[in-house]
RNA sequence: GGCUGGGUGGCAGAGUGGCCAUGCUGCGGAUUGCAAAUCCGUCUACCUCGGUUCGACUCCGGGCCCAGCCUCCA
């Protein structure tokens, strides 16, 4: 039995999806004016993770993550860079794309784009405007009207006399309430802009997730997704938009990721402390930053540093060793013992996924135990591995490979030299001159390369 | 002030009413020509104060501390 964590509720529940057998889901996903960083990549991945998991429960997943490519921020860096904002954006939908796959972060189904939704927003703020949840200020702007939501606060668990309106960001002086906020903005001179009833402009910035999940979706689906910053206010207006729309319930479980922090202090491109997807891809390997990622739960903080990328990195490694040299080919994974029935625990466990790599270390742990005596039983327990590593979307690379390439890797000159020395080793070690044994080794080891006697061979890696 | 999450061994990080997480690192042993890899063993872990209980790190209540949100953010 799956049991998500609900954001609504606050409490973990009984997932149990609107159509039998079916799940449609809905993540909010990149607003594209620069790189991912490493907050972006946990929401990719973790959902990445989510979907995949629920696909092997045997569900059909509509996965929907939208990309919003007009907003004041793109405006803003597009002015600084006198580009076209459609320049901008292109570019950083082409940039994320490409992290997503470095990644291993499977495609959604359907990636709406804002631009491409403008008929489908303007038709639900006039749906608002009909219901009575919208005005239009003296600046043109059209705003929600928070007040004729009764059930505002009700994912944040806010009340609106609780807040300090003005707190971080200054409240726009044509609102009738500081919790209003706006659905469509009035273009200045020079500024892109799109034809509405209200006159040339621009939509909000929650107005877009609402008719783009709802045109996906329909007026309701099971899931929506997201960081935890996203909670407020862009979820409760997201909510306050589409059932002031429909009437209905609009999402059925909350999801959000905690945040990713640098020094117990969050990452966010407004304090500067990011660090970018393809920035860290320099030292590190995509595979490692998703194992960091998935070797904690969701929902916690997870702390940013080289010590915690270099643990990835070795605890990898080390499962890579493991399955080096063992042929999975023989069987399809699909085992079920007591890791399989532990490892589907955890995962039916709120999705948790540092649980099911623990599983994976017993596996392991196990093959190599098995190794020297029972073959198949270990070739039919690696195979096991791989597939349930397959799901957290790790350990899918040939070892062999794995653990000979890397962020530098090698040229084939390079590793022609190395098998050439290696060669002279054996031959040295065979007449016993382990005085130059030694000094091809401290060679190697000088160029990262750790070597491996086996019984009657050698084999390298890099370290 | 209100609202969310959290506080677990050297570090990271799960979990459970009584026994073992797991990973990284350190230490001892086996193995090895020496290593590496691997195996075996090992390091005073559960913020604090009360309560419930035969038994609490785990359940309940009060503190303290950390992070985040209160209309820019994933």
């Amino acid at each position: 039995m799956l049991e998500i964590y609900n954001s609504l509720t606050k409490s973990k529940e009984e997932f149990k999806p609107i159509e039998e057998g079916k799940i449609r889901m809905y993540v909010c996903g990149m607003t594209v004016y620069d790189y991912c960083h490493i907050g972006h990549a946990r929401v990719l991945v973790v959902f990445d993770v989510i979907v995949r998991y629920l696909r092997l429960l045997n569900y059909e997943v509509t996965y929907v993550r939208n990309i919003t490519d007009i907003d004041d921020k793109i405006i803003v860096r597009a002015l600084e860079n006198k580009e076209d904002f459609m320049l901008l954006t292109e570019r950083f939908i082409k940039a994320m794309h490409e992290d997503c796959e470095a990644l291993n972060v499977l495609p959604p189904d359907i990636e709406p784009r804002a631009t491409d939704s403008m008929a489908d927003i303007i038709s639900m703020i006039s749906k608002l405007e009909k219901n009575g949840y919208s005005y239009t200020a003296n600046n043109g702007d059209v705003y929600y009207d928070v007040k004729k939501f009764k059930e505002y606060g009700k994912l944040s668990g806010r009340k609106l006399e609780d807040q300090i309106a003005g707190k971080r960001v200054e409240v726009d002086a044509a609102k009738k309430n500081p919790e209003d906020f706006v659905l469509w903005k009035m273009a200045k001179v020079d500024e892109p802009s799109w034809d509405s009833p209200w006159g040339k402009g621009r939509p909000g910035w929650h107005i877009e997730c609402s008719a783009m999940s709802t045109q996906c979706l329909g007026d309701q689906f099971d899931i929506h997704g997201g960081g935890m910053d996203l909670k407020f206010p862009h979820h409760e207006n997201e909510i306050a938009q589409t059932e002031a729309c429909t009437g209905k319930t609009s999402v059925n479980y909350w999801i959000h990721n905690g945040f990713v922090q640098v020094d117990e202090t969050k990452m966010s491109k407004s304090l500067g402390n990011f660090f970018t997807v393809r920035e860290v891809l320099k030292n590190y390997r995509a595979e490692e930053i998703r194992y960091f990622i998935l070797n904690s739960h969701y929902r916690s903080p997870l702390n940013y540093s080289s010590d915690n990328l270099d643990a990835a990195k070795s605890a990898l490694a080390n499962m890579y060793n493991t399955l080096r040299g063992i042929k999975t080919d023989k069987f399809d994974g699909i085992l079920k013992n007591r890791y399989s029935e532990r490892f589907v625990k955890a995962m039916n466990d709120d999705f948790n996924t540092a649980g099911a790599i623990s599983i994976l270390f017993e596996i392991t742990h196990e093959i190599n135990r098995l190794n020297s005596g029972s073959k198949s039983e270990a070739q039919e327990l690696a195979a096991q591995l791989k597939y349930l590593a397959s799901i957290l979307g790790i350990l899918q690379e040939d070892p062999e490979v794995y653990l000979q390439g890397g962020v530098n890797a090698l040229d084939g000159l390079e590793t022609k030299e190395i098998d050439k020395l290696i060669q002279q080793r054996i031959e040295a070690r065979i007449s016993k001159d382990f005085k130059e044994a030694d000094r091809i080794r401290d060679v190697l080891t000088a160029k990262g390369i750790v070597l491996e006697d086996k019984a009657g061979d050698t084999i390298w890696r890099k370290e």
